[in-house]
DNA sequence: GCTGGCACTCGGGAGCAGTGAGTGCCAGAC
DNA sequence: GTCTGGCACTCACTGCTCCCGAGTGCCAGC
């Protein structure tokens, strides 16, 4: 029907209207700011049929609208219109990211950058050890019963543990046991995906002479554990001034729940849950789960392996902001970003 | 005077009161709650000269007295009894701080112990390159025109940095020119204190092999730079959630410059200046030169080398919060913490 | 099915009096 | 000289009322 359709536009001009003002908006507003061919009139009758379905609520009386959780994710669903980066934009990108020294860098360039295209809290997810493949092992020894393991993956990541050893008595004489560990570990990982080394230890562990075999057990079950412990990902986080833009007008509570989430890392990986790098994912206000993020809007994509067949992530990236945020312009802004990472990564 | 000697009493009694209140104190008030042994009118006119002499302040005529910067200067220096740890805080610290897995680890545990016990903004700085030793350097080819370069120092810190290199093509047949790099570099530099690591440059560059000059000579310039570079020390921040604690109360503007500069790592970095690990510094309201800091105090100490002579810090760490804070409480947390941690970071 | 008109609701700002915490000052006691 | 009780004064804050205006829902007419 001819009266359906406008009520899409109606609820489209809403939540624009919202987010650029920030004030509930009116029938007569809409009217004059947005060009929908009909009176103030019979838009109110439209609003009234939104708020009876749930997308949009007052208030109070006498005010305005205000779209609810259920209008956002319509919004977001079925009536946005992709926003295209500006070339300004385009611009900004590369010339943030370009000149990154290492991995460190690139990702706190990352979330400096997206904190500041998007005006809110910029998250970005250390890639992931478990997909990752070993460039390299390096072991040195600090003292009699303790060694140093670095890990260095083809991302760029460096990782790195202090493995508590058994001190090694049936050497041959004059040999060197951490080079020789060193040398048997390189042999056995590199190249190796970090998910498959599980595997590889059990081999290893049979095949070593007998005088290592206290020491590869040891940094091989530092190295599984460490893998094993997906939570232990790291979190780099941006941008949380910009969580008072608007006064308390955006988060109606204080924003302390949403700081203290914002710490504790476990919860933000969690709400980024699996993203892969081919599509957007957009968590709205009580859609996340967590309490202190009922009044945030999550937009977050994984990054890496871009265009591959095998759609796995390296690791998420996202923005974390009201649920007034211009989801358009954000979502375009993190899957730009996500798709530029991506590349650097694969390059270096 | 005996009655000078009461006027600190009451200038004590104001800052202890209003801290652990954040109202206005009023002459009746201290009289009921402290023993000064006068009357309120005596305390007031002893008020009327601290007010006169810019210790306190009256946010309005009819409202009792807020202690000014001045006035908690004072305080910190001259008035305020040192407030020994409880012992289940101490407890907290060794429960926290044990069982830490590597550098990262030890660093983050620390802020976020520091943030829970004082209740405030914790911040600590990356142990310092320069005066670190070398441990070990590791080198590993990403590609025929560049290699990882990774430096482990005797406090557990790792660095990366990728360095462009020439294209090697006198080597002698057979020969592996990146592991005889890796054996030159770390016969110069293991040991070494990062500091004097430029004079070894020359020296080394001069020695070397003249297929290696190269190499040498690009890898020496980047671990150089890398060093030369104090400002881009990393510091790791925590507990901002600490900051809406009495809501807009303790910050009158907003918070949102104070947020900013947390990020801005570097204004930061350079409010902790100098710091020894012999004594705190406390810094307070105005005298912060960052616009961001005017209603904040800063109490910083310097961790490492913990009662050698040469009163050089590994880095500091410490605790931002509202000019009204706990300082002998604060000042007490920051000390203890930082004993420990430099105890931890020797035994490594 | 759209529109103009109209009565109604209600949040928020302005104006105003009352309250009480806190002050400054002064005269008298120790 | 120092402290104290008393007293008048100031002024933020609270609660109250009133009023305005934005915005609504409904209805009759086109």
């Amino acid at each position: 029907m001819a009266h359906e359709d406008r009520r899409l536009q109606v609820l489209r001009a809403i939540v624009q209207d919202y987010v650029s003002t920030n004030d509930p908006v009116g029938s007569k507003a809409l009217a004059a700011r947005y060009d929908l061919g009909v009176s103030p009139a019979t838009i109110r009758n439209d609003m009234a049929v939104l708020e009876e379905e749930g997308y949009i609520t007052q208030p109070h009386t006498s005010a305005g609208r205000v779209p609810t959780d259920k209008g956002y994710r319509f919004f977001v669903d079925r009536i946005s219109q992709v926003k295209p980066l500006s070339a300004a934009e385009r611009r900004a990108i590369e010339r943030f990211l370009d000149g990154a020294l290492d991995l460190d860098d690139v990702l706190a360039r990352t979330v400096r950058l997206l904190a500041q295209l998007t005006r809110n809290v910029a998250v970005i997810q250390y890639p992931t050890l478990a997909r990752s493949a070993v460039r390299h092992l390096e072991v040195v020894q600090l003292a009699s019963n303790r060694l140093l393991v670095v890990l260095i993956t083809d991302t760029g990541r460096v990782e790195q543990r202090v493995v508590e050893i058994p001190v090694v008595t049936d050497a041959p004489a004059g040999a060197d046991p951490v080079a020789e560990l060193r040398t048997l570990l390189n042999a056995a990982f590199v190249g190796a995906k970090l998910a498959e080394a599980g595997l590889k230890v059990a081999d290893l562990l049979d095949t070593a002479p007998a005088h290592l075999r206290g020491l590869v057990a040891a940094v091989s079950a530092t190295l599984v554990e460490t893998l094993a412990e997906p939570g232990e990902d790291r979190l780099l986080v941006g941008g949380t001034a910009n969580l008072t833009r608007g006064g308390a007008l955006d988060f109606p509570g204080t924003l302390r729940p949403l700081l203290e989430a914002l710490e504790e890392q476990v919860v933000v990986l969690r709400l980024m849950g699996e993203v892969a790098p081919s599509h957007v994912l957009v968590s709205i206000g009580e859609e996340n789960a967590h309490e202190g993020f009922t009044g945030a809007s999550v937009v977050s994509v994984g990054y890496g392996s871009a265009g591959g067949t095998a759609d796995l992530a390296l690791g998420g990236l996202g923005v974390v902001g009201p649920t007034r945020m211009d989801y358009p312009g954000t979502m375009a802004a993190v899957r730009a970003v996500a798709r530029y990472v991506g590349q650097l990564l694969a390059e270096s």
